[in-house]
RNA sequence: GGGAUCUUAGCUCAGCUGGGAGAGCAUCUGCCUUACAAGCAGAGGGUCACAGGUUCGAGCCCUGUAGGUCCCACCA
């Protein structure tokens, strides 16, 4: 029936083997289907430049399960993947490669430029979700998405016309973070603040009276050709008289004036600021209130401008130098401070942003904002773990206008139309446009989108909206969302706002937020470090399964985890036991028959393990729709280790080695059903060794679609539970004991056991065969009384019972006693703290019933077995 | 400056709505027992950061303190 399987387990020959066949036989693919429930997961799209690191492993790895577990409960589970076209870090990559074969972007133009990019991503697109594939991604690639593929752009246009149309969307002069290497604006969320050793500058500048001088610090010295003024706080009597005189702005002898704002605290430095508009956020909104001019001296790489003769063409650390020179001539330079200071810098390539006054688009963020709070305040969408919703408020609730254009050739291109002619604008899904005022032919804005723009609508876009689909209808909105906290402010909350407002609905139900893999000290794995694990090596070293069972282990949602590979090997351990019991099962069920096999016939210790299974069943996935994926997987481990490899399979050896023994075939059907189901509840997080098990154990095509376990009241055996347990405590015991009296394991024993409760005894006549080879007993003799039990016996306490061992000559009475006086202590304290409960009244009155119930059981077992310790020592003194 | 989060066994971390402290790895002792030495059996090891409070009862709830990590913020 089953072919030999090897003996140890080898992913290597099966993974391949298996993911192929899924995905040849469309068991990924989900289609709508009314009589089904929808499940709906959008995968985060990865860039198209990026390698499958340890982020993408995790995220897909806990979307896999979720998709996986949902498909076997029923539904109409849909994992739709997708890629992301990444403008910035895509259109970088290219003019990388054109660079090193001497071209540059404008050599070529645009229309060329954007035909190599696309055969770039012809080329290397597809790279990372083939390594998806790897991980057992059960994605519906049939799906696979792109976020510049048409219905992407048709999305992007229809929304940008439409928030546009609503004045949601407008162009304007603002002070934006220009990255002077990638030569584009980029949006607030894109800049990351680095503390940065630099300097304090303090200057003076000479009123133009020639009273004096008034003097300020400034960190950014090169900045001061484009002073348009000096500012002090209204409220600051040191300068009070000096408002509305003008000062001299020293080297470029420009005059400026003194003017007073509430921005400037006077409390910090000498009470002075410089205002440089052109070249400080601040100073930017500080000039628009006092309408000073805008005075630019950087070009885009962040060199000095052509008006100033003496610095033109200077980066802007070279001008640093040479101007605090020149101010040292003049005089202006009074003395330089270290300071360490928070700077701005490009997330991608950590160039220090420069702030740059220029026209570009904006989403008007404040009305789209609040439907998204709201959506999240009255439980529309919940984060898990709940805390990150303080994240989302915050940021939703301080956010800024989204900056959307970049000056970039690879993304959607903004639809927007200039006249030359007349200055006309027009904005339109069309592709090219005719001015309505003069006739001419329009010319479109050159500037593409903010990668994030076409993120944002990927829960619908990737859907068919615009259009009014079957999918859209049936799969939207999505039920969860898998996503690292670091991108909560760039994706998450973009989303949030553009489904509500586009589709009126929130996109996700539930935002399940994860932390990060970080190396095995905790630092961030990054490429600078080269510190980075690369999953494909895990994967290619131990599988996917150990891959994917290490990411999920150990870890509550949100919390950042180490990895290290001594947690892969436990994972790979964990897959050769299961291998090495199924091995064991196949090799039993092959020999003999366990074919009608009703419940009634099965023995306690079947009926034992197959109840702690059924309500294994009920608690995993309560835990798992709970998103406590690592709590449930971790009840799966412990099951099958333990309780059914360690207890149950070496319960029914006996039984089947016996083949006179009546209650065989129930074993062996236990067995089978008890591993069938266990494989079931695990294969969400190990696809590839479950499924493999499966084929050889089922007549089924694949665990894949396989009905997910439910709880069974008839597979509810609490007597049989209760019975085994004793059986395990009296083996434990004993086992317990012959260790500690140096009984050599060959050394068979003979096992009597006394106890004056009929019921117990019948549960230990039943359970016979379970003891002799677990406990290493010769044979197991069950009494009401001591008779024939000589006196000095090793003795086991346990609660309803005592079991005697003689051996006789290995006995060592002095460390019998020591090994019954501690047992006595240890039930001494036990007896103190339960008998202090129960004899408090508020316990009694304010504790829930069965709590006090549970406690009065307790202490009537801790006395049961005070008196037998007690009596043992007293026979022995 | 604001906020979040963490502090539990030697190490890395779980511990769900408060009811006798857990896992993996590491350590020590025995075992090549006919599924598995990537294994089996046994053992040691924690005033759950600290100080208060609420409660019959606190690792868990509240307040404060200390230390770590992260995010946000315009202090020139």
């Amino acid at each position: 029936m089953s072919k030999e399987l090897s003996k140890t387990y080898d992913p290597k020959d099966i993974e391949e083997r298996l993911y192929k066949n899924w995905e040849e036989k469309g068991y990924f693919h989900a289609e709508v289907d009314r009589s089904k429930k929808p499940f709906t997961i959008v995968m985060p799209p990865p860039n198209i430049t990026g390698q499958l690191h340890m982020g993408h492993a995790l995220d897909n790895t806990l979307q896999d399960i979720l998709t996986r577990f949902k498909r076997m409960q029923g539904y109409s589970a849909l994992w739709l993947p997708g890629t992301d076209h990444a403008s910035i870090a895509t259109e970088a990559k290219v003019v990388e490669k054109l660079a090193k074969e001497g071209i540059s972007k404008d050599d070529i133009g645009r229309e060329k430029f954007l035909e190599q990019v696309w055969d770039w991503k012809h080329e290397y697109g597809g790279r990372i979700v083939k390594q998806l594939r790897k991980l057992g991604s059960s994605a519906d690639w049939e799906r696979e998405r792109f976020t510049m593929d048409e219905g992407c752009n048709e999305a992007v246009k229809e929304v940008f016309v439409n928030l546009y149309n609503k004045k949601l969307i407008y162009r304007g002069e603002r002070i934006i973070n220009w990255c002077p290497h990638c030569l584009t604006s980029i949006s607030d969320a894109e800049v990351e603040y680095e503390d940065q050793a630099g300097h304090f500058w303090h200057l003076r500048y000479p009123l133009s009276d020639g009273s004096g001088y008034i003097q300020m610090a400034t960190t950014r010295p090169e900045t001061m050709l484009g002073d348009t003024a000096v500012a002090v706080n209204p409220n600051d009597d040191r300068y009070k008289d000096m408002v509305g005189k003008t000062v001299i702005l020293p080297i470029v002898h420009r005059e400026i004036p003194i003017v007073a704002d509430d921005y400037v605290d006077m409390e910090f430095g000498t009470g002075v600021v410089k205002i440089t508009p052109a070249h400080d956020p601040n100073d930017f909104e500080v000039g628009l209130r006092h309408k000073l001019p805008v005075i630019n001296v950087l070009t885009e790489d962040a060199k000095i401008v052509d008006d100033y003769p003496e610095f033109a063409g200077m980066d802007r650390y070279e001008a640093r130098k040479a101007i605090v020179e020149a101010l040292d001539k003049e005089g202006a330079l009074v003395k330089i401070e270290d300071y360490s200071h928070n700077v701005g810098t490009c997330y991608r390539c950590h160039t220090t942003v420069e702030p740059r006054v220029s026209k570009q688009w904006f989403v008007a963020m404040e009305e789209l904002a609040k439907p998204a709070i709201e959506a999240v305040k009255n439980g529309k969408t919940k984060f898990v773990p709940e805390h990150f919703d303080k994240t989302y408020y915050h940021w939703l609730e301080n956010i800024k206008d989204w900056c959307i254009s970049r000056q970039l050739w690879w993304g959607h291109r903004i639809p927007a139309f200039y006249c030359d002619d007349c200055g006309e604008l027009v904005v339109t899904k069309e592709n090219s446009c005719k001015c309505p005022k003069c006739g001419k032919e329009m010319r479109q804005d050159p500037d593409t989108l903010d990668t994030w723009f076409s993120s944002a609508l990927w829960p619908f876009s990737t859907l068919g909206w615009p259009e009014k689909t079957e999918e859209l209808d049936y799969f939207y909105p999505t039920n969860v969302l898998v996503t690292g906290y670091d991108i909560i402010f760039f994706w998450v909350i973009r989303m949030m706002f553009s489904g509500l407002e586009h589709t009126g609905e929130v996109p996700f139900n539930t935002v399940l937020i994860h932390g990060l893999v970080r190396d095995s000290q905790g630092r961030k794995m990054s490429k600078s470090l080269g510190n980075g694990i690369d999953p494909l090596e895990v994967i290619d070293k131990y599988g996917a399964d150990a891959l994917r069972l290490t990411l999920v282990t150990g870890n509550a949602p949100g919390n950042d985890m180490r990895f290290y590979w001594e947690r892969v090997e436990a994972s790979r351990n964990f897959a050769n036991k299961i291998w090495n019991a199924s091995r064991f099962i196949l090799m039993n069920l092959d020999k003999a028959d366990s074919s009608n096999v009703e419940l009634s016939d099965l023995a306690p210790a079947d009926k034992w393990i197959l109840s702690k299974l059924n309500t294994l069943a009920k608690d995993v996935t309560e835990n798992m729709e709970n998103y406590d994926l690592g709590v449930a997987v971790q009840k799966i481990y412990d099951f099958i280790w333990e309780e059914f490899c360690d207890w149950y399979i070496e319960m029914v050896k006996p039984r089947l080695w016996n083949d006179e023994d009546t209650t065989k075939a129930a074993a062996l059907w236990t067995l089978r059903t008890v591993l069938t189901e266990s494989l079931k509840l695990l294969h969400p997080y190990m696809p590839f060794i479950t499924e493999e098990i499966f084929l050889n154990l089922t007549d089924e095509e694949t665990i894949m679609l396989s009905k997910w376990p439910e709880y069974k009241a008839e597979w509810n055996f609490p007597e049989a539970e209760t019975a085994i347990d004793h059986c395990k405590d009296l083996v434990k015991g004993v086992r317990n004991v012959r260790t500690q009296m140096d009984v050599p394991p060959s050394r068979k024993a003979k096992l009597y056991v006394v106890s004056e409760d009929g019921a117990i005894r019948d549960d230990l006549e039943a359970n016979k065969d379970v003891y002799i080879n677990l406990a290493s007993a010769s044979e197991i003799l069950v009494q009401a009384d001591k008779s024939g039990i000589s006196e000095d016996a090793v003795s086991v306490v346990i609660p309803g019972a005592v079991a005697y061992l003689p051996l006789e000559d290995l006995v060592d009475f002095e460390k019998e006693k020591e090994r019954l006086n501690k047992e006595k202590d240890k039930l001494t304290k036990e007896l103190a703290r339960s008998r202090g409960m129960l004899s408090n009244e508020k316990f009694l009155a304010n504790a829930k019933p069965e709590k006090v119930e549970e406690e009065k059981a307790k202490l009537a077992k801790y006395e049961q077995m005070m008196a037998q310790v007690e009596e043992r020592l007293a026979s022995m003194k």
